[in-house]
DNA sequence: ACGATTGGTGAGTGGCACTATCCAGACTAG
DNA sequence: CTAGTCTGGATAGTGCCACTCACCAATCGT
């Protein structure tokens, strides 16, 4: 297969394959002669994996990168390649002038939070500076929140995470099984967020307003800031 | 106060604010001369509620503002300014050649999906082209998951709202209630998707790998694209 | 033989979130 | 009253990112 075959069965134009080649998201194809290389299967799925983590969720190009290249370093070790994978970040998280990238800087809540569940995690773990840094927020802006108002949200992310593993065990060929966890770990977060947010809509009208719910009548839909 | 005290007591720097006064992030401050302006708390609290919003949850600063347009023009409306909060959409979701802002589109599975939880919640919802568009992405990623798959999550979810609902439920001043209703629903995104990150290591840990986890010895800290 | 296509590279584009500079006017210390 | 600092407002510039375009010699299809 050559660029132009995988661009029509991938939908991604020319162009940006050749970009994400350059930025070596994608292998480089087979060569045949000096301006021919030949691309195979293995190219159209890296591309629509691509595509899923920075279309869907919203990785940058490098943090997918990151992800796609722990993916094939660590194929069949499911516990560790998730180890990595939680190391990215993605696009646009965190403040800019905050330089806090200390990986083992102290996150007491988070600990208190890990203590109180009794969960066995890392303590590098950068979810805990994510924790953390939400419940400083939230109380700058004068919100009583700690990370005891956490506890239930902790233990339904903890039914969460079994029914996440209970899904990824039933795959028995480990290479497999090492990308079907990364990518319902991050592909699902978007998935579940939107979940959460109908749930309190529903949630919300069956409380407080049994007319119609305002999102129907909304005048105009904004947008995020993409096309 | 003048914009230095503002700039010093926020911590953003002098133009930022500038740059937020001219995109209507930050309403102009109460004009005492030509060129003299007085700010009071209420900007910095808004500037404190920008940084969070882009800083914490990552929105953009486009969509920080219609939050902040929608909490100012709604307060004490809390259903309505949650139907119009959740319209926003953060930075970089979305596949930017993917052009499909029909807020009407069919979007069958996320309908199959609320009908089976018994939901009601208005068709305009964008949650549910988010619920759809992941599947289909899933699916295309050969990974078999549909809407029937996403139940127990759902379920899951449904307590979530429950639990965001009685917090919010406890503030009796209606104008505190909306503001802390939008504030909860999208600050507390990054550290819920934080929750299911520590507790799938911990639950990765406890089934499969007894050993030390990946994260302890990453080699180096990758990053998203940040600071 | 020859026009179309290819892989590769360098340069350009547009959007975003700032950041720097400038300016006339205003307040403040001496 | 003056010198120096600060202010709000405007314009232009910066750096980064994710592409996108243009070009080239080599190669392919006919």
């Amino acid at each position: 297969m050559r660029i132009s075959e995988l661009s029509r069965r991938s939908g991604v134009p020319n162009a940006t394959i050749k970009y994400y080649l350059r930025e070596g998201l994608l292998p480089p194809g087979r060569a045949t002669a000096a301006t021919q290389a030949e691309y195979d299967e293995t190219h159209l799925r890296r591309l629509r994996l691509i595509r899923a983590l920075t279309g869907v969720r919203g990785l940058s190009v490098a943090a997918a990168k990151q992800v796609l290249d722990a993916m094939a370093e660590h194929r069949g070790d499911t516990h560790e390649l998730l180890g990595i994978a939680f190391g990215i970040r993605p696009a646009g998280t965190g403040a800019p002038g905050t330089a806090d990238d200390d990986r083992s800087a102290e996150h007491p809540e988070a600990a208190a939070l890990v203590d109180a569940m009794g969960w066995s995690v890392s303590a590098g773990n950068p979810a805990r500076q994510i924790i953390d840094r939400t419940l400083q927020t939230l109380r700058s802006l004068d919100i009583e929140y700690d990370w005891q108002a956490l506890l239930p949200y902790a233990e339904l992310a903890e039914r969460t995470a079994r029914h996440d593993l209970d899904r990824i065990e039933t795959i028995t060929d480990p290479l497999e099984k090492a990308e079907h966890a990364v990518l319902l770990t991050f592909l699902l977060e978007p998935a579940l967020m939107a979940l959460r947010r109908l749930a309190q809509e529903n949630e919300s009208t069956a409380r407080h307003g049994g007319d119609g719910p305002a999102s129907t009548a909304r005048p105009a839909p904004p947008e995020g800031h993409g096309p």
